[in-house]
DNA sequence: ATGGTTGAATATCAA
């Protein structure tokens, strides 16, 4: 089985690309994160003609998670135990959701972007990333042997050689060291980076910023990650990151970063 | 020129 995660940078400007991925690479299952539209507004009509089915939670014009499969798709959940809320009045914002797809607890994660280290948002990145934590573990604990696998955009870059250069982001969200130990806490609660053993650094990236030719300097960062439970994870045959999706002329600023794992 | 792009409530905000 195939699956994929993808920032897709809004799905209702990018759904020719992601069919055209889904059908190029034989995805099963991919999670997707900023939709950026409601429900009513998501092309599910395109998607069933590919033949996957589709749970997606979208509010408004911001975040919006998917996941797409044609290997089922079932207790579908939106948000975790435990997500905090956000805004005035306080709600759920379209972060997560989850499903069993061919027998794996898939979730699909937006995580908070922080925006600067002293904004309010920061805060709230970190307490959400708290609580997935406490999620993760109790899953593992619930259900040792399941097979799940929390993939999306962390909006973190955990090692030094995961941004195209440290001294541009000193003080910047994105690589400060709490950011990287809410990242490390989720790996210290059972769960493991399954992509980055086949795809080694230094300069491998999933997201350059759309601004000062970032993609064709190769100045972008690692930020998108799949983390297998440990039943997952020895499961896991292979990945990539397809950087072709970057190029061209209506390239999301994310790359779909793809997990193999054997049936 | 203190930005540079893209996408969404088209007017600014978010990333």
């Amino acid at each position: 089985m195939r699956l994929a995660t993808w920032n897709v940078n809004s799905i209702r400007a990018r759904v020719d690309r992601v069919t055209a991925f889904l059908d190029r690479h034989d995805v099963d299952v991919l999670a997707i994160q900023e939709t950026k539209c409601r429900d009513d507004q998501f092309p599910h009509l395109l998607f069933e003609a590919a033949g996957y089915q589709v749970a997606h939670v979208g509010l408004n014009q911001w975040n919006g998670v998917a996941i797409a499969s044609r290997v089922g798709l079932e207790d579908v959940q939106v948000g975790f135990d435990g997500m905090p809320a956000w805004g005035d009045p306080a709600g759920a914002e379209a972060r997560a959701i989850s499903a069993v797809c061919g027998g794996v607890r898939v979730v699909s994660l937006y995580v908070p972007n922080g925006r600067s280290l002293d904004d309010p948002h920061m805060a709230y990145k970190l307490d959400w990333l708290g609580r997935l934590r406490t999620y993760a573990a109790a899953r593992l604990v619930a259900a040792p042997d399941e097979p799940a696998v929390l993939m999306g955009d962390w909006n973190i870059a955990p090692e030094d050689e995961d941004v195209w250069s440290m001294a541009f982001y000193e003080n910047k969200t994105h690589v400060s060291a709490p950011e990287r130990a809410a990242f490390r806490a989720v790996l210290e609660a059972g769960f493991t980076d399954v992509v980055r053993p086949f795809t080694p650094g230094p300069g491998v990236y999933t997201y350059w910023d759309y601004t000062q030719l970032r993609f064709p300097k190769r100045q972008g960062m690692r930020i998108d990650f799949a983390l297998g439970s440990p039943a997952f994870a020895a499961r896991v045959s292979g990945a990539f990151i397809d950087r072709e999706e970057r190029k061209g002329k209506g390239a999301s600023d994310h790359a779909p970063v793809v997990v193999d794992v054997t049936d």
